[in-house]
DNA sequence: TCCTTCACATTGTTTGACAATCTGTAGACT
DNA sequence: AGTCTACAGATTGTCAAACAATGTGAAGGA
């Protein structure tokens, strides 16, 4: 989601939606070539306004283009996930410290991990998922740092390729609330040890065990 | 410059290409509505294709686009700055410090360092900013680091519109090649301690300096 | 003076089309 | 037979013109 937080009002957003969707679901493999009339005609939107709402995922991206040769879904190797991994590291620990300083926004982190605990374990792996990726855009917003606002699409979309290269990621749901609440709590704590602690579990842990599990690459 | 070493190939390319440098030259204003009709006949191209271009630019953060009202330049505020610095700290960092891991790597750095240097004292504005960007995205493309590789636009951009929206923020040229110099060895040398130092001293200074050299603020 | 209303301007989107480029296949050549 | 070349088809990049939806500013009324 690019405009994550506004329900999308230009025929585009629904279309980038739709496209998202789709390639969160699997619908839509790393890889794939887009072809622009098909699509266009799937999502009932004209070709031009699709090729803006492909410019966006690309530069989102989720999507690759190449002169003439059209979209494509974006893939990821080993490396990109783990260089995703090692970079979110380090904007997580800002945004987490960022907060860290005013009460104000722990309580709004508080409140964001409660909405995804109600709802992160719907059996519905886009609703999942949905929940899981709020909750993050949450923490970064909840920091109100602009620049953090600005490099989360591009950040939640890589998160998404990722996530959507590998149903394995999608493991225990409860697991991952747990997980996330530590993260909340010790962000509520202040101590920058704890913060630490929690987002090494978090974020690096997750990407090793990621690409541990993929025993081939391209 | 989003895809800043390739040539531009298609005429999308060209026309954001325009869109920058007049951005750049402060031809166009932050904050300045931008007319599709009016703006895609001085480029050249045609309505759909500014548009195409005019996402590009908004998705980097050069422009805004609010429904139904349309492109503007995008303006950014005291705070927008200070947060860009300390985010780009955290970031140029981990390029820093990924490069200083590797012999090649820094050999890219340095050769970066030595054409920005030779280019960096033209007269002209925009090629002194361009020299300095150039030698920017250099280092973040020696970290060889995909996510960094990703960002790069967006941050580039932002940092474009800093400069843009205060000649004064261009100062010396031959401080700014010594500093950038002071970086470099920082980096060849290895030592976590010099290289923050080093990077204190380059961006955090320059945004303070910038912030405080206004004293408007809308 | 302030608010409402309406015409105009601009954007968001569509349709249809054409040139440029890419892709795959069939035929020519060694 | 295997490899290269040329052509036809498919797809993309771009354009032109147009219409509906929305925003904007000015004229008129309370």
């Amino acid at each position: 989601m690019a405009s994550p937080a506004s329900i999308p009002r230009t025929r585009r957003e629904i279309a980038a939606q739709g496209i998202r969707r789709a390639i969160i679901l699997g619908d839509l493999a790393p890889g794939q070539k887009l072809r622009e009339v098909a699509l266009a005609a799937e999502l009932g939107v004209s070709r031009p306004t699709l090729r803006e709402a492909l410019l966006l995922l690309t530069h989102e991206g989720l999507c690759e283009q190449e002169p003439h040769r059209g979209f494509s879904v974006a893939r990821l190797d080993a490396t990109a996930i783990r260089d995703l991994a090692e970079t979110r590291l380090l904007l997580d620990r800002l945004a987490a410290t960022t907060i860290a300083q005013d009460p104000e926004r722990i309580a709004e982190l508080t409140a964001a991990w409660e909405t995804y605990a109600a709802s992160g374990t719907d059996p519905d792996a886009l609703a999942q998922h949905t929940a899981l990726v709020a909750f993050h855009r949450a923490m970064w917003m909840a920091a109100h740092n602009d620049t953090l606002i600005r490099l989360w699409p591009t950040v939640e979309s890589l998160s998404t390729l990722v996530l959507a290269q590998d149903q394995a990621m999608r493991s225990d749901p409860k697991r991952a609330i747990d997980l996330h609440r530590t993260l909340v709590t010790a962000i509520a704590s202040g101590s920058a040890d704890q913060i630490d602690a929690a987002l090494h579990a978090h974020t690096r842990q997750s990407a090793e065990e990621f690409i541990s599990s993929r025993v081939h690459e391209r």
